[in-house]
DNA sequence: TCTGGGGTCCTAGGACCC
DNA sequence: TCTGGGGTCCTAGGACCC
């Protein structure tokens, strides 16, 4: 489906689920209501942060991304659940169909949040009574609350679904600019993280009010092209459409993991590259893709944070191919030292359909040894043996591959 | 004995080509 | 002996969001 782009007066919804994971543990096991609960990974594996909690459990002082030990500090007798992200994918299908009830201009911008565009939904009624609507069937058909956010653009909607949680429907018009979004710290800003605001405090901006006074060319010094866009936005000004097709494609596609414990061993990162790169594949194949470039993430001890990528010829998507890959970054920028986190990426992906062509143009072997992981793999045996890159395709595998 | 895992977008520098 | 100006591609990293 196209995005289209009205001229003007459009009326976007930003429903955001409230403690989303949270809730839908108490949907599925109502004797959680009104308990103190904590979504988090988990604490044996050094996982444990909190990922999301109830509102009771907010009453003690705790918050997302805070180690469990800490939530456990301020509340003793809180409830822990890992999360169970196949439920929660399922129950977010659910609630998509229901904006889908309303309208086709639905933007999922995550598994708990999205854009619908009811400029043209009259017959429904007010957007009031369509967001009173939303809520109410969320609420009696999943047992779940939400929060919405009624404006004239995307930005505007988004700080409204903001105000009041949970179950809060909130319009905001252009008029209520100056007294209700000027006001706010510039920290509350969608898009303003904590680099941005420690930068603009630096110029004496701390509300989005300060920062409307900015001048444009002080902005542009400051943060670059990105400061104008929120000028802009803090102004009123965002033509973004809700685009349905915005969501649907993968642009990469990762996964990476916080190991047990550091480790230095080479055979036991071997072991971890190894799931990694049958995860990644899983994740391609399951949504139709091949990847023409691999990224390697190294998190060493220190929480120094590298990643090394590159581009291959040949789209690949099969977890041998992958792990070659994944392996070859790693033996070349590894520097030893004890390391916490591994990931691995696909990036630059093309859907299986239309690959199937290059695999064909490419898959000859004069065009797999310009393969520039064709020649890191080389060198690298050269250097440390051919036991180097011991499971997986062979590189005489990688040069036969035949056409499909 | 803090700080997960999944993403997106933007920038900047170097290589390379014309 | 000197050395422009664009443009594109690739790579690394930063910032942000949920």
């Amino acid at each position: 489906m196209k995005a289209f782009y009205p001229k003007k007066g459009r009326v976007i919804l930003h429903v955001d689920m409230n403690s989303f994971f949270a809730s839908v543990e108490m949907a599925h096991d109502p004797s959680l209501k009104g308990k103190p609960l904590a979504i988090a990974g988990d604490v044996e594996q050094r996982r444990g942060i909190v990922v999301t909690c109830s509102y009771e459990a907010r009453k003690y002082g705790i918050k997302t991304t805070m180690p469990l030990w800490e939530a456990k500090k301020l509340c003793s007798h809180l409830i822990v659940k890992k999360p169970n992200h196949h439920r929660y994918r399922e129950v977010s299908q659910a609630i998509f169909e229901e904006f889908r009830q309303i309208t086709e201009w639905v933007e999922p911008v995550s598994i708990d949040e999205g854009y619908l565009d009811i400029t043209n939904c009259h017959e429904l009624g007010t957007p009031m009574d369509i967001a009173f609507t939303i809520q109410q069937n969320l609420l009696r058909k999943l047992d779940l609350p939400c929060s919405i956010g009624i404006a004239p653009n995307k930005f505007l909607a988004k700080m409204a679904s903001d105000m009041k949680k949970p179950l809060g429907i909130t319009v905001l018009r252009k008029r209520d600019i100056p007294h209700i979004i000027w006001p706010l710290p510039i920290i509350e800003m969608h898009g303003v993280g904590a680099k941005t605001a420690e930068k603009l405090a630096g110029v004496n901006v701390y509300t989005i009010g300060d920062l409307v006074q900015l001048k444009d060319h002080q902005l542009k010094t400051i943060l670059g092209i990105r400061g104008i866009k929120l000028k802009e936005r803090a102004d009123g000004l965002d033509l973004r459409a809700v685009d349905p097709a915005a969501a649907e494609e993968n642009k990469s596609i990762g996964s990476s993991t916080t190991l047990p414990r550091d480790i230095t061993i080479q055979s036991e990162l071997n072991v971890i590259l190894e799931k990694l790169a049958e995860s990644v594949c899983q994740r391609l194949k399951r949504k139709g893709y091949l990847t023409k470039n691999v990224s390697v993430t190294i998190r060493y001890k220190d929480r120094r944070t590298i990643s090394r990528s590159r581009k291959l010829i040949n789209p690949i998507n099969k977890a041998e191919d992958i792990l070659i890959a994944a392996k070859t970054l790693f033996i070349e920028n590894w520097n030893g030292d004890a390391i916490r986190l591994l990931g691995i990426t696909g990036q630059d992906l093309v859907e299986e359909d239309s690959a199937i062509e290059q695999l064909d143009l490419f898959s000859y072997e004069k065009e797999a040894r310009k393969e520039p992981l064709y020649k890191a793999i080389a060198s690298i045996k050269s250097k440390y043996g051919d036991d180097i890159v011991q499971k997986g395709m062979d590189v005489h595998t990688f040069l036969n591959r035949k056409k499909p």
